[in-house]
RNA sequence: GUGGACGUAGCUCAGGGGUAGAGCACCAGAUUGUGGCUCUGGUGGUCGUGGGUUCAAUUCCCAUCGUUCACCCCA
């Protein structure tokens, strides 16, 4: 079908069917972090470019080659956000949040935007949910962070989920891995891909996470990238991972694991899914203690991480016991054009009292009336004609065992709170 | 940015050089105020777009746009 008007390459409606997935996963994780005593910011959509440029980090490809960037009428360069944190950060700094206490756990929720070729679990425009805890050193911290992302999938009911940790050292000991992994390299620099040999000078720890089976060749033997960690973050990351797997969280250390983005320092951690297909990360964050201070603000170090709406909904749509709790649907019927004014008066009536309410006045006889409340899946049907205005009653109808009973007019809520329980709204 | 597959009714798809079909869905009937089943009938497509070959193209060729999957990368 060739139509004029369509969405954008990789952007998508989310329709109605949808929408109960969003709000069940929007509203399980505002209350979850909520319990985590943590609090909601929000920041604009777009930003000046260079936030990114900084804060990501300019030889990573979102800024190298994913962003959408613009020049307003004013002739700023500006960026629809591709991810949350160096937003959220900014703002942090911004608005001297770090002078009111300590510590400060936010959490954010919206669209992000990056311009890459859509395949199954990723869009231009997806939607990240995700938390930061700024102010925290302590390893304790990023347990908290990574058991609240456990939590919440528990609690979302998501299965097939699969926690993968680990440390990409910090300021002091990352130069020094760099520097052995680039030794242990070098020889072999011209065996390897491509893409390897543009990252060795920029970033060399990509290489570890190449899939090319020819560089992953020349990786065995590699010496544990750990040992090379400093003492400090050694420690860090024993205490990390003593305390979730104290938690009885399930874990592997992937000494593999590198993040995209610049910023992380220590801890980095993916949440994956069997049922994601080739874009199988659902969550991925990490510590980057560098970051707050790289933008301006005091020395700050934080932790947080950042999920996929759309790749949750993916998975909770492959679940079928999935059932959302809806009030039920009571369906009115005027039986004759006559019988609609009165109708409408009774429909108000009974959605003030907090019922779901379809009123139909477009049809006229009983029986497209009742094929209509059938197709609606209305669990209740109000019948309204001539005989019933004559007698001021209301002929209900239960769609489910075709029961039926006259009620008085002006009876109706009280029936209905007989039947379905007082009504909320 | 690279590679593969695919674009025919609202949806899922079949077909094939001579101006198109099925199932589902939708609408209307099967007597007078009673739904989900069944039966009957009906609406609905310039076969993604542009160009080329041909007497003739939706069917062949090219391009383009889009969808989709994978790589890269990531949520």
């Amino acid at each position: 079908m060739s139509q004029k008007y369509t969405v954008p390459r990789g952007t998508k409606d989310i329709l109605p069917s949808e929408i109960p997935f969003w709000h069940y996963i929007e509203s399980s994780s505002r209350s979850l972090f909520g319990l985590y005593n943590y609090q909601e910011i929000r920041t604009p959509i777009f930003e000046h470019t260079e936030l990114f440029e900084r804060g990501i980090g300019d030889a990573t490809d979102i800024v190298e080659k994913e962003m959408y960037t613009f020049t307003d009428k004013g002739n700023r360069r500006l960026t629809l956000r591709p991810e949350g944190t160096a937003p959220l950060v900014r703002a942090y700094v911004q608005n001297s949040i770090y002078a009111k206490s300590k510590v400060a756990k936010l959490y954010y929720c919206g669209p992000m935007f990056r311009y890459e070729r859509p395949q199954s679990g990723r869009y231009r425009q997806f939607h990240q949910i995700g938390v930061e805890c700024l102010g925290n050193a302590l390893p304790i911290a990023d347990a908290e962070v990574i058991a609240m992302g456990v939590h919440l999938f528990d609690e979302l009911g998501l299965s097939g989920l699969s926690v993968t940790i680990n440390s990409v050292g910090c300021a002091v000991c990352r130069p020094v891995i760099e520097e052995r992994l680039k030794q242990f390299i070098g020889m072999n620099l011209e065996n390897l891909c491509e893409d390897c040999n543009r990252r060795f000078d920029s970033r060399p720890l990509r290489i570890l996470d190449c899939k090319n089976v020819t560089c992953k060749t020349y990786m065995t033997g590699l010496p544990d990238i750990r040992n090379s960690l400093c003492h400090e973050c050694t420690d860090h990351f024993n205490y990390v991972v003593g305390y979730i797997d104290n938690l009885g969280i399930r874990f592997q250390i992937n000494p593999q694991l590198v993040r995209g983005l610049d910023y992380y320092t220590r801890t980095t951690f993916e949440i994956v899914s069997d049922q994601l297909g080739a874009q199988n990360a659902l969550c991925g964050g990490g510590r980057y203690d560098g970051l707050v201070s790289q933008l301006g603000g005091p020395a700050t170090p934080a932790v947080g991480f950042a999920f996929g709406i759309e790749r949750a909904v993916m998975i909770l749509q492959e679940l079928s016991d999935y059932h959302q709790k809806v009030n039920p649907l009571i369906y009115m019927a005027p039986v004759g054009f006559d019988q609609v004014a009165k109708c409408f008066l009774l429909v108000d009536r009974i959605r003030r009292a907090g019922y779901r309410v379809e009123l139909e006045a477009g049809k006229t006889d009983l029986k497209s009336h009742l094929k209509q409340a059938d197709k609606l899946d209305a669990r209740l049907v109000l019948i309204y004609g001539e005989t019933e205005a004559e007698q001021g009653n209301i002929l209900v109808r239960r769609m489910t065992d075709r029961t039926q009973e006259s009620v008085d007019f002006d009876a109706v809520l009280e029936f209905l709170l007989a039947e379905f329980g007082p009504g909320h709204g």
